[in-house]
DNA sequence: CAGCTCATGTAATACGTTACATGATTAC
DNA sequence: GTAATCATGTAACGTATTACATGAGCTG
């Protein structure tokens, strides 16, 4: 029941939107947090108008509904916040690989950690680049969402020092072999 | 469709096994990477079945079946190794929440990362245990294995330093507002 | 023989992805 | 006037969770 909430706060402090305009803040500032697509946000949008917890505040062009968040989402959002524990959804389809990597060659187990690290490096020059794009006026979405951005920043790095000492295990135990 | 690799995966490894052993196997080793409910399991290996990537390879008591991966099956999960590009699917729960600690006040936004970092500790205990009591004795399984364990440890220690920086930068911010 | 563990299955529901569909408005 | 952007929606399918259901075999 995520989405629920991410789509909750987030209108909260943009302060009212419409589902175009929520769909580009999951993409610009969610990218690392929570991810959305089109079709499950305007679903999402519909259930919570029908649920009280957002309505409709006004209409614009090309059919564009403003939408707010009312008392009741308010206060779901408060409850949700504090009350329901987080539930940690453990899947990493990286790390689901490296487990079995022992059934392909170890060149080519060594081949997959490499392409990793490039595609982090990859994400990880994305994500500064991200910060200078990114307007940070609102008080709150720039200091919890700083904090966010550095979590990304020190994860990747994590992530980048730990497959290092991966090639370098791998590396080590095959000289080991000869 | 990864539980089908996890699954294909885990077989392999386990040279043959039941649902329930792959079950336990699922719970034990691959908590930090990759989760599977009973249903699913039981559903998936009769897939497997029909696909073909798997076959009863004898029957047991109380209705055990004891599968085996097949030629086909090897076939199928060297190929999702080596060449189908992993999908990084990005959805914390935690990380949303600390989003919008900023529509809560201070001192319950600290609490919560403060129970944030007593339930880290209690994992990072548990992976401890967790480690002394696994049996290390495929090779593949052991070497691997112990690679995505110290990925674990990795990963919960940056996020534990990384929460004390935010309770630092929460209280650093709570000053300057007096 | 009672209770535990082993062992598998299904049904209902919720959540997520991909693709298709449509049309209004704006900018050039 | 045509291309890009804005804007919303639905249908089909796949994946995941929860709960229920059932029974065989082992242990004391």
């Amino acid at each position: 029941m995520s989405l629920r909430h991410a789509t909750l706060g987030l209108l909260v402090e943009m302060d009212g939107a419409s589902g175009y305009d929520l769909l580009k803040m999951f993409e610009i500032t969610m990218g690392n947090v929570w991810q959305a697509t089109q079709s499950q946000l305007y679903g999402e949008l519909n259930k919570l108008t029908t649920d009280g917890f957002i309505e409709v505040a006004s209409e614009g062009p090309r059919g564009r509904k403003e939408y707010r968040v009312t008392e009741a989402g308010h206060g779901e959002l408060r409850r949700w916040l504090l009350e329901v524990p987080p539930k940690v959804v453990r899947r990493d389809e990286i790390l689901l690989r490296l487990f079995f990597l022992g059934q392909v060659e170890p060149d080519e187990a060594a081949g997959f950690v490499r392409e990793q690290v490039v595609a982090l490096d990859k994400r990880l020059a994305d994500l500064g680049e991200l910060e200078n794009t990114i307007n940070w006026d609102d008080a709150n979405l720039s200091f919890y969402g700083r904090l966010a951005m550095e979590y990304g920043k020190r994860f990747m790095t994590m992530r980048r020092e730990w497959y290092e000492w991966v090639l370098g295990e791998m590396a080590e135990r095959d000289a080991v072999k000869e």
